[in-house]
DNA sequence: CTCTGTTTCTATTGACCTATAGAGTCCGCG
DNA sequence: CGCGGACTCTATAGGTCAATAGAAACAGAG
């Protein structure tokens, strides 16, 4: 039996479906079978929910499988490991989310939008990848050291650049100096991930409503007048 | 072997310990052991710390009873099974927690002095409580409904409290009408979960000025004008 | 010192779980 | 058709863990 895991890096897959994915050759008839890296997207996906449901100790392979309608043993076709399904769970989860941090923070919009943007980005990951975030969130520490420096990696690096938003405003003089970008960003982030937790399960919430009142709440506090509120200069 | 768990509901320990606890005759000499309850808390502490950092299905029994210096075995005499170590140490974990925020809403300060209270009092659960409240927002779900109801009803009861709060400054025409006081509460508790899981294990970090930011944020935002500040009528 | 209730220990049971091995099945392609 | 790779299955090894039973150690009161 070949290995499907002949690549130990990459998140692709393994070399040959690589190869045939590569081929020019085109693979013939309709009803083509489930292509692996389809089907091993969705094992990951079947893995957040359950770890979502359960943590990554509570939950056990066999979950798992039969969520993806295969038998435990199955399983580990897709991963080598429990862990290493945590791993990827972990990754998917991140993949988008700091990728539109990234257009958001390239973007020409006013500081106020931008910040509108990333809160809305960043309580619609927990609709489109789901359980996934929430799973980053909540059992990425039971990783090993080794197996978290990507996800620190791109954790971190989301941070920086909603920091460096921040930090961009007050260099411009339309904030207070006496506001501290990290702090700034991580409470960003912590009000998000508190409401996005929220929101898992709970489908009949006002996503766009909610957003707004997030970022105004960063903006303007609870408690500001009309007349006091903040507007960004372009 | 008698077994501690005489009367199953009450948490302050078996009928016979409270009777003696009760009886006036005083209990003689010098070095004295150390009383059931007390040492039955030391055991609930050790179980918050193991649970904080392994998790609930991560920790073993075994794993608390090595921090408190016993076996495996003997930890049974404190506890009836490892679920109801987590709810102790949920229900230790609001205990002081729910009766703080009692004493911040009938004193006489203003609404944002209260609020500053609010937080700091949060905040300040992470250092004495440690391990504890971050067990209970982590963790808490792992426990079945019926072990929960008690938890649930306190939880409920503090953020009751906290959006009467804002109800009632909304009332006073102090806060926009557009406020929504569950947004507002729930905020509050959000961010200071966040803040206070990063307080956990860093000793570090100035409480008075952190619980100052979080206030100032849900107040005034994070880019008012200082000429804008919000101040609270008394 | 002895008696009694408390606390801790050792030893074990029975359940459960991850990971692997190897056989079996399916399907497209030549 | 029948070969070969892709995928899934069964079965099990090897280990861990929660919880219990019963013996032992301990401490204070009489």
């Amino acid at each position: 039996m070949p290995s499907p895991f002949a690549n130990t890096t990459s998140p692709e897959g393994n070399i040959s479906r690589m190869e045939s994915a590569v081929s020019d050759k085109p693979l013939t008839t309709g009803k083509r079978r489930e292509p692996y890296e389809q089907k091993r997207e969705r094992a990951i996906r079947a893995a957040a929910t359950v770890f979502a449901e359960k943590g990554y100790h509570g939950a056990t392979t066999k979950d798992i499988a039969e969520r993806l309608g295969i038998r435990q043993g199955s399983l580990y076709y897709y991963f080598r490991s429990k862990e290493e399904a945590l791993e990827e769970v972990c990754i998917l989860a991140l993949r988008d989310y700091v990728g539109r941090m990234e257009n958001i923070t390239h973007s020409n919009k006013t500081f106020a939008d931008k910040i509108l943007d990333v809160v809305h980005s960043h309580l619609n990951s927990y609709r489109d990848d789901n359980e996934a975030l929430k799973v980053h969130n909540d059992q990425r520490l039971y990783l090993p050291e080794e197996r978290r420096e990507r996800i620190k990696r791109d954790g971190s690096h989301y941070r920086k650049m909603l920091e460096d938003l921040f930090r961009a405003e007050i260099a411009k003089g339309a904030i207070p100096q006496n506001i501290d970008a990290q702090f700034a960003a991580q409470s960003v982030i912590g009000l998000c991930n508190s409401w996005g937790a929220l929101l898992v399960r709970d489908d009949d919430i006002d996503m766009e409503r909610l957003a707004e009142r997030c970022s105004d709440l960063i903006l303007n506090g609870c408690c500001y007048r009309p007349d006091h509120t903040f507007q960004s200069q372009p």
